[in-house]
DNA sequence: CTCGTAATATGACGAATCGTCACTTAAAAT
DNA sequence: ATTTTAAGTGACGATTCGTCATATTACGAG
């Protein structure tokens, strides 16, 4: 009176498993090309096994989305744990989202498309809950980046706008900044004219500036300390990017 | 030797059926239901002939994105030509593209969608093109209020960047803040405690004061230059959207 | 050790959607 | 009237999806 018995243990592995085949999927082929059945193929379990766990194609998606954003966490935390002021920390971790777009293209790229409608509007609740507490997570690793920029006086919250309202303001850009220019992050140099890095350089200065966050940018030159921190924090990153012939111009 | 000849204005008209349907279509079902079936059904031509159009479903889909951009891009031209100091206009423009996202939130998602690989890696060569071309003539409105705060000597251009870079910080933080904020676009408050108005009207004064772009916040009380622009500017769009129940709270 | 049982896994299958192509239609030329 | 050929049609095969009837397996009872 008591069959097979999963472990929960088992079940998350074999969730990792499945997750990781479509990352695999994804990276050879390209978003646009996952199906279930590839994943399927590539797993040692059947199609149904596979929808137990996953409502579908977005929902495994919105999984390896959010395995990303876990990742991407990552670099965020070591960021923050740099010893540098915390502007240049926050910059550092700005960048950080930078390399891992470069360094990850399709997990980055999985990131967006978790966003749009198409992927979340078919996805389980469990899977957007464990998004959201993901961001959660990220934002308290620029939260308290701020929190010490508030506590060092480098950085004095502004008239109607709590510490929430400042860490996604930097969030938004990163993001928007990356987003847009997402087509391009593998290249160095865009049809364009804009190149990535630099932008979001200049736009974390100018965005900083606003908030009065010293030293300002013509007090310090961010530039060199930030070519210092990537070296100190992300050497291995920075040299697989090399490899690729992909370095930071900003 | 010369059959039945299709005039380019034929063309021409019979595509903007067949977009129109679309945009319907995501309208009642949201785009994750589109499908081209669907769409088909709705028009008077066959299938055949829908895909002598379009390459498929994703390749409709930015048509109809590039569609919205085009509306979009009547609301930047308006808010560009509002009798105010620059900085005031720009804050404008960037709140009409909050306006548009309240009001058509469907064409709004699929230009988010379209920015997704699932869509533009399906999509053609041509609509891509105009893609880029539509978001060109977005930055030309963008770039015209710059010039004229660069020409009346509020605004100074930082070192090291020039007239683009600044138009895409601005296009950027804006795009930025309203992706990340959009599933609670059509909500006046949400789960996250972030206001979206609230937190474009703020990141648009802290880059802002970041250039230096007079007059500073401080300087000057641009909450109520804003309300007062916006009735004047967007009369009708406000009272669309108050028949909504949604007001804009910054 | 064997059997019964119920949780688990399987993959064949029907449904939905896609995109094509062999065929039909109709306008212009002869 | 007949031919010619661009344009349009929608049925069809192909793909992908997601489910469900069936098979398998693990464990305890006998």
């Amino acid at each position: 009176m008591s069959p097979k018995l999963i472990d929960d243990q088992r079940l998350i592995i074999r969730e990792q498993q499945i997750i990781d085949a479509g990352i695999g999927l994804i990276q050879q082929q390209g978003i646009e090309n996952l199906t279930m059945d590839k994943v399927v193929a590539k797993v040692p379990f059947s199609k149904g096994t596979v929808y137990k766990h996953f409502l579908g194609k977005e929902d495994l998606l919105l999984s390896i989305s959010n395995q990303a954003i876990t990742i991407l966490g990552d670099l965020f935390w070591r960021a923050s744990l740099y010893n540098g002021c915390p502007r240049e920390r926050m910059q550092l971790l700005n960048m950080s989202c930078l390399i891992y777009a470069i360094l990850h293209p399709a997990l980055f790229k999985a990131v967006i498309c978790a966003k749009s409608p198409n992927i979340y509007c078919k996805s389980s609740e469990q899977g957007l809950q464990q998004q959201e507490q993901l961001e959660a997570k990220l934002m308290g690793a620029i939260f308290g980046i701020v929190e010490q920029g508030i506590a060092s006086h480098a950085l004095t919250l502004p008239a109607n706008m709590d510490m929430q309202q400042v860490c996604f303001a930097n969030w938004s850009m990163g993001y928007g900044t990356i987003a847009l220019l997402s087509n391009e992050v593998e290249q160095c140099s865009s049809s364009s004219g804009l190149i990535v890095e630099r932008e979001l350089f200049n736009q974390n200065n100018l965005l900083f500036d606003g908030l009065q966050w010293a030293p300002l940018t013509h007090e310090r030159d961010y530039g060199a300390a930030l070519r210092v921190a990537l070296q100190q924090v992300f050497p291995d990153e920075l040299a697989l990017m090399k490899t690729m012939g992909r370095e930071l111009n900003f």
